[in-house]
DNA sequence: TTGGGTGCAAATCTTTTGCAGGTGT
DNA sequence: ACACCTGCAAAAGATTTGCACCCAA
């Protein structure tokens, strides 16, 4: 087991800005925007927060492009979408999850308990 | 348009190399890889040859943990599996691939042209 | 000959961590 | 009080890049 999770200002300000947004903001994204909140938040606090929370499936980190992990305040399943120009995340509407992981489950002799699924291409604004 | 590439051995060791792997190595395996066969190549030649032919399609780059990328050798699109203990990523025999583009395209007002299908678990020799 | 390619090392960027002091319960 | 949390700054990793030299075409 973790270990059992406190309440702290800075914790509860990240989760709110996150549910706040429909993008997926980075670590560095979300770091500068807590700041107007709480002028002297460290960014490894913030770092320490998005992991514990991500860890415990509060939020999701989405591992998009190998450099910056993004993290989005809802949870639950879904699919997303990256833009090649301008790097937005955003949802993308449908929900083949269950399917997904049902048919590699029976594809496989390993263990599958979870699956992400990243389309790529140029959003509405780029293309 | 890129650039014209020229022949290289250090890049043509480096695309034969990924070839003879079925796991997907990351680029620091790679480089201590080829190094047993071109001795002084340096792992920003690695790293250079790596983006440029996933740049060029001619490999894949697969965003796993969003801490290190790895590289397959196989450039048709396909899923994958990553193993959350020993962390390695193989090939997942199942192709849902074609019919969630068309889905995700019929969602969106963005332009569509790739997806990338991660699944995540335990493997035999970790469960 | 020329422009891409390379090795090397320094630089950059992202993320983690040790530590001393602060705070929720 | 006790454990968890924080800010700070240094450390650790991963990846990129500037530069001078090399080599394929």
């Amino acid at each position: 087991m973790g270990q059992p999770i406190r309440y702290s200002h800075q914790r509860e300000a990240i989760i709110n800005f996150l549910k706040t947004r429909k993008d997926h903001p980075t670590a560095d994204v979300v770091y500068n925007n807590i700041k107007q909140i709480i002028p002297n938040i460290s960014l490894g606090t913030v770092y320490r927060n998005l992991n514990q929370l991500a860890d415990a499936g509060v939020i999701l980190r989405l591992a998009c492009d190998g450099k910056t992990d993004h993290f989005d305040g809802c949870s639950t399943p879904h699919c997303h979408f990256m833009c090649k120009t301008c790097g937005a995340v955003k949802d993308i509407d449908i929900n083949p999850i269950d399917k997904l992981l049902n048919s590699a489950q029976t594809n496989t002799d390993d263990t599958i308990d979870d699956v992400s699924v990243l389309f790529y291409g140029y959003c509405k604004d780029c293309k």
